[in-house]
DNA sequence: AATGAATGAGCCTTCATTCAT
DNA sequence: CATGAATGAAGGCTCATTCAT
C-alpha cells in the first residue's frame, strides 16, 4: 500500500470513528484499531489527532467550495433559476454523499481549538460573502427582495444547515419529489422556501402572487378578520414528549417523519 | 455566603469559563480559580464538570421554554401579529441577556455525552413540534402558506439559530430598528423573513407588496428578460480570505458588520 | 446528651459502619451520617478515623483480656475442666455479643497502620503467652501433652479464630449442643478438639476412649488392611464450585451449614 | 524485555511493595518507582491497583490448589501417612517459597472489595470442602475420629493459618526437625497436632497410646489429683508487654523464639 | 515504512481534617 | 458544644505522543 493509499485509509477510518463517537470521545487507539495499523504508523501520516480531523474537514470544505459554480445569466441553455437550483442540488448531493464528514462539520468542528474555530469561521464567512454578493446581484436584477443581503445570507445558510442536520444527523425523512431521487424533495423544499423568502424571480412573480400573495378580494374571502377564530403561532410546551405532543395534536398526520403520507 | 449563593457563583464562573474556552478546553481548575474557591468546594455543589454544564444549559432551556407564551387570537388588545412578535422578541431578549450560556448551547452542548445529546435533541424536537403545531393552526387560518410545516419549523429555527450565532458568537452587528433598542432590528429582520417565507397575515399583505414586491410596471422595467445583463446568484469562491473577497466585491459597502452604514 | 453518651453513640455507629463496609471503604461521612451528627462533632470526640477504630478495638481487646479468669486448681467447687471451659465459654459469649467488633478485629484490624499492627501483635502475643504459660502448667500437671507449648498455643488460637470467623463472618452454623444455648455447641466442639489435641485431663481419658478411640476389635472390623479399597484424605480440587463438589460428594449430607440435620 | 517478562517484573515489584507497606498504604507510584517504569506503563499491563493484587493472589491460590495431590491408599510404595504428610509439606514449602504473597493472602486480601472478598471466601470454602471430604473418607477408613468433619476442617485450617502467620509474618521461629530442613519441624508439629486432634491412623494407635494417652496406672503415677497444686490454663493478662510477661514467667525458657533451646 | 511498548503530563475526584459561625 | 462549609493534599487513571527495534 503506497503512501497516498495509506493516508486515505487512515482518513477514512478516522472519519468513521469521529462520526460515530464524536471528536472528543474518540482517541488515537480507536482510529488505529479501526484502520488495523500500529499506533506509531498513525503519526507517520498525521501530526496529531487534531490534524486528521482538520484534514477531513479541510477536504470537505474544499469540495463544498468547488461544487458551487458561477451562475451565468447569459448562459445559452440554462436559465438562471436552473443554475441556482443546480448549486443547491450539488451541495445537497455532496453532503449526502459524505454524511460522516458532514456530521463532523456540523457537530464536532467547533470547539476543537481556537485556530480551528477561526478557520471554520472563515469558511462560513466566505460562504456567506459569496451568497451575499450574489444576493446583491440578484437585487440589481430584481430577483431578490430588497433588504440586508448579509442577513438574507445567514438566514438561508441557517435554514439549509438546520434541515441538513435534521435529515442527516437526526434521521428526519423528507418526502421525495415526484419523479425525483432521494434528495430532490429536500432541494425543492429549500428552494421554495428561499424563493418565498426573498427571491423574486420574474417569471415566478405572477405565480407567487397567484399562489401566495392574495389580492384583497381573495384574502378577504379566505382569511377575513371575522374568520379568525383562535390559533397560535407558538404555544407553550406543555408535554415532556414531543411525540406525545404530536400524537395529541389535532393534526394527527403530523410526525417527525416527513415522508409523504 | 449561603448555599444557594455559592451555587450561583460557581454556575456563573463555570459559564464564563466555558464560554471563553469551550467546554472541552476548560478544566475544573479553571473554574475554581475563576470562582476563587478550593477544588473540593466545587464538588460540594456539583458532581462533575459535565453536571455544571448540564445545570447551565438545563436552566437556560427551561427559561427558553417558559418565555414562549401561548398566542390568543381572541385577545382583546393584542393582535396576533404582536403576540407572535412578542414571542420572538422575548426569545431574542433572553438570548441577548445571557450571551455566555447561549454560546454554550450553540457551540458546546453537542458531543458532551450521548445522554446529553439526547436531551438536547429532545429540547429541539419539542421546540420544533411546538412551532409545527402552531404553523398547522396558521395554515387553517390561512396565515401560513401550505406546505410541510415540519420543514417550515426547521427552516425557521435554523434561520434564527444562525443569526443568533453570528450576532452573539461571531460579533456580527445588526442595524438597530428605528426607535428600537439593541435587538429590535434583529427581531424585525427575522420577523420580516419569516413573513416573507410562509406567514400570510392578511393586514400585512398590501404592506408587503408595497415594500418588497415592486409593482408590475417596475418589475417589468427592471427584470425583463432582455434587461438581464449578466450576474450571479452564487459565485465560486476564488479567494481564501473573505475580507479580500469583500474588498474586491463590486459592492464595497458589504461587510461582516451589518450595522447601518 | 452528655459527653460520655455522645462518645458511645459515635463508637456504636462507627462500629456498625466499619463492620458493614470495612474500615478502608468507610469514610467519616458514613459515620456521622449514621450517627446523625455533624462532621465537626466527630472531631470533637476523636482525633481521626483511625482513632475511633482504635478505640473500638482497644475496648474489645480489653474486654477479652478481662473475661479470661485465672484457673484455680484448688477451687472448692469448680473442677479445673469447668474453669477452663468457662474461659472458653466467656470468650465465645463476648465474641457473639459483639459480632460487629469481632468482625473488625478479624477482618480490618491489620494493615491500618504500622503502629496499630504492632499493638495488635502485642495483643495476640499476650494471649499466646498466657496460653503458653497455662499449657506449661498443664504439662507439669500431666493434663497437657508434652511438646512445644508455644506452638500449641498458636494452634489453639488459630483453630478458635477460624471457627469464630466462619460462624460470625461467613455465617456458618454449628449444631447447638443438647440442652445448650446458641453457642454451647461451638464451645463443646472447640473444647473436644483441644482435648483431643493436647489436653490430657485424667478423668476424661476413659470417656475419650469410649467415644473416640475404638477398641482393637472394632478397629479391626472397620479398617482392617484388606478392607481398605481406595480413598483419599485430600483430593485435588477438580471443580470450580465448592457447592457443586459437595453435591457430587458421596456424602450428600455434607454442607457448609453445620446445623444438625 | 518482552511482554511476559515485563508483566512478571511488575508483579514482582507490586508484590514486594504490597508486602512491605500493605495494600492500602501502597500506591501506584510506589510500585512503578520500585519497578523503575513509568506510571502509564503500569496501566499497559494491569487495569488498576486492585487487579495487580488480584493477579498475585489468584496465581498463588492456583498454586496452592495445584500442589495438593490426591492421596492413593493403594499406592505401592507410599503409605497414606506419607502422602498426607507430603501434602502438608508441599503446602508449607510453597508458602515459604513465596513469603511475600503469603503475607498478602493473610494480611491484605480481605476488605479489598466485596467481589474479592467473595472470591477469597470461595477459595477457602473450596479448601475446606476438599478437606472435609477427605476427612469423611478418613472416617470411613477409621483413621479420622468421628465428629463434624466441617468443623475439623476449619480447625485444621485455622491452626495451619495461624502458625504460618506467626512464622512468616511475625517472624516466630520453630525448631528444625532432627536432620530436616527449615520447614520440616513445622510440618512435623502440625502433623502431630492434627494426628492428636482427630487422625486415628491404625498403625499409630498403639504408638499414640504409648506416647500420649497414658493408661490409668501411669496417669495416676504422674498426675494424680492430689499432686495438682495450683495452675491455670488461662491466666489473666496482667502486663502490657508480652516479653515482660515472658520474663516474669516461671518458665524462663519460654520466648517468642521457638528455636529449640 | 511499520511497529507497539513506553512515556509522563495532566486531569478528575475523593476525603480526612479544619475553622468560622 | 455543635455545625457544616471549605479546604487542598493525595492519588488513580487517561491518552496523545515518542522512539528504539
Amino acid at each position: 500500500m503506497d503512501r497516498h493509499e495509506r493516508h486515505q485509509q487512515i482518513l477514512r477510518h478516522a472519519r468513521d470513528v469521529f462520526a460515530r463517537q464524536g471528536f472528543h470521545a474518540s482517541n488515537i487507539d480507536d482510529i488505529v484499531e479501526s484502520a488495523g495499523i500500529a499506533r506509531g504508523t498513525f503519526y507517520l501520516y498525521f501530526d496529531d489527532k487534531r490534524s486528521v480531523f482538520e484534514a477531513l474537514v479541510d477536504r470537505f470544505m474544499g469540495r463544498l467550495r468547488a461544487t458551487i459554480t458561477r451562475v451565468d445569466p447569459s448562459h445559452p441553455t440554462l436559465p438562471v433559476e436552473q443554475q441556482i437550483k443546480g448549486n443547491v442540488q450539488r451541495v445537497i448531493a455532496l453532503i449526502f454523499e459524505d454524511r460522516a464528514t458532514t456530521k463532523l462539520l456540523l457537530n464536532d468542528a467547533m470547539g476543537i481549538d481556537p485556530a480551528f474555530d477561526a478557520k471554520l469561521a472563515r469558511f462560513y464567512d466566505d460562504l456567506a460573502t459569496l451568497l451575499e454578493e450574489s444576493l446583491r446581484d440578484g437585487q440589481f436584477l430584481g430577483i431578490v427582495a430588497s433588504g440586508d443581503t448579509r442577513l438574507f445570507a445567514y438566514f438561508a445558510m441557517g435554514a439549509l444547515r438546520e434541515i441538513v442536520f435534521q435529515v442527516l444527523i437526526r434521521g428526519v425523512e423528507v418526502p421525495p419529489a415526484s419523479g425525483g431521487d432521494e434528495t430532490a424533495g429536500l432541494v425543492d423544499s429549500i428552494f421554495e422556501f428561499l424563493r418565498g423568502g426573498f427571491l423574486r424571480l420574474p417569471h415566478f412573480v405572477p405565480h407567487l402572487n397567484t399562489r401566495r400573495n392574495d389580492d384583497d378580494t381573495r384574502v378577504t374571502e379566505t382569511v377575513g378578520p371575522d374568520s379568525v377564530t383562535g390559533t397560535a403561532l407558538l404555544t407553550r410546551a406543555n408535554t415532556s414528549s414531543s411525540t406525545a405532543a404530536a400524537r395529541r395534536s389535532t393534526h394527527p398526520e403530523s410526525t417527525a417523519n416527513l415522508a409523504k403520507g
